[in-house]
DNA sequence: CTATAATCGGGACCATCGTCCCGGATGGAG
DNA sequence: CTCCATCCGGGACGATGGTCCCGATTATAG
């Protein structure tokens, strides 16, 4: 009913995909989410429609460039659920989005509300990391690990400040100092 | 020497300027950066020439609508730091600064290091509201109220998750209680 | 009142960027 | 080897937005 043979790509087809795909990797990981379209498919060695192609919107192909990130954290989150204790499993996840974040400008931007809806990418992808933070989140609350009346839109914002800028690259420790403050902060007093 | 009478400004630019810099406070503070420079000359009821006549650039604009809000939060540290402990006095501007930034959508913007340097607003206007702050925490740390090794780069950090767009603006509180986990934070342990 | 210089309005101009299109090239089935 | 569906390159197009210019207007000195 499909009516859809889906007959297999070409050869080029599917190498200059997976080139657009390295590219723009790197380019939002080191330059976010500004990164001009055409900048990405100069860096590939392509040209600008064969990444429009394959990627019809610049949205899509940020999507797809997080997919694989996101499996793996959402499966991390999982792991962490079942063999930490709730306070313990949150906070550990916490700290290992925003050191993701910090490698990644683009999903950094993504994740304080900057650009594009990583959900949209999430639903795509079937695995959502928000939700799973957001899980982590209520159970170490219930656990009494993190103070009552804290929503997770307060965790998004605090894990945006994590992930400022401002934070000195050049300065080792400064984000785990950051992050110190804001673990510290959340649990229950 | 300076060769210049200045002579007085004419009536109609005189209101004209005050106009535009009205309706760009405004249009700052719901809108943010990004508001359109024809939409603010809309806004006043001016052409776009006039606006750009009397701020050449978009950022001459904006330092100006911040000049004036500027004075008033040096002179509130300058109070705050004589009349308050240390520790509290820094805690006080910290959050009064998040609580003009809720108000104002573009300064916090640049305050979170998004658009326009505030510093430059700042040294034009001969009042260093950041400059004020970091006076504020390296008083509190040595009276031992934050604790060590925190940076002014990591509190400006802190202060942009505060201002994240994140916070519910209709959740009476979550303000507050972001502010609340950041200082509790901060505080020595 | 008149002359003149300051000011006004808003459209022109330029740069940026996402998306789309089309003439040419090519992979791969037969 | 041949042929054509698929894919490629990169320029065109449209939208957005900051800055600048020029003919028309108006405040104000004398």
């Amino acid at each position: 009913m499909t009516g859809k043979p889906a007959r297999a790509p070409r050869a080029d087809a599917r190498r200059n995909r997976a080139l657009v795909l390295r590219a723009a990797a790197e380019a939002f990981a080191t330059e976010g989410l500004s990164v001009p379209v055409h900048e990405i498919a100069r860096r590939a060695g392509v040209g600008t429609g064969t990444v429009g192609r394959h990627f019809p919107t610049k949205e899509s192909l940020f999507a797809a460039v997080l997919l694989d990130r996101m499996a793996v954290l959402t499966a991390r989150a999982d792991a962490l659920a079942t063999t930490e204790e709730p306070g313990a499993a949150f906070f550990a996840f916490f700290a290992e989005l925003i050191h993701e974040g910090t490698d990644h400008r683009g999903l950094a931007e993504s994740l304080a509300g900057a650009g594009f809806d990583i959900e949209s990418a999430a639903v795509e992808a079937g695995s959502d990391v928000s939700g799973r933070l957001h899980a982590l989140l209520k159970a170490a609350q219930d656990a009494g690990a993190v103070r009552d009346g804290i929503t997770f839109a307060d965790v998004k914002a605090l894990m945006s400040g994590c992930l400022a800028r401002e934070v000195d690259p050049t300065d080792t420790g400064a984000r785990d100092r950051v992050i110190a403050v804001v673990c510290d902060g959340l649990r229950a007093t």
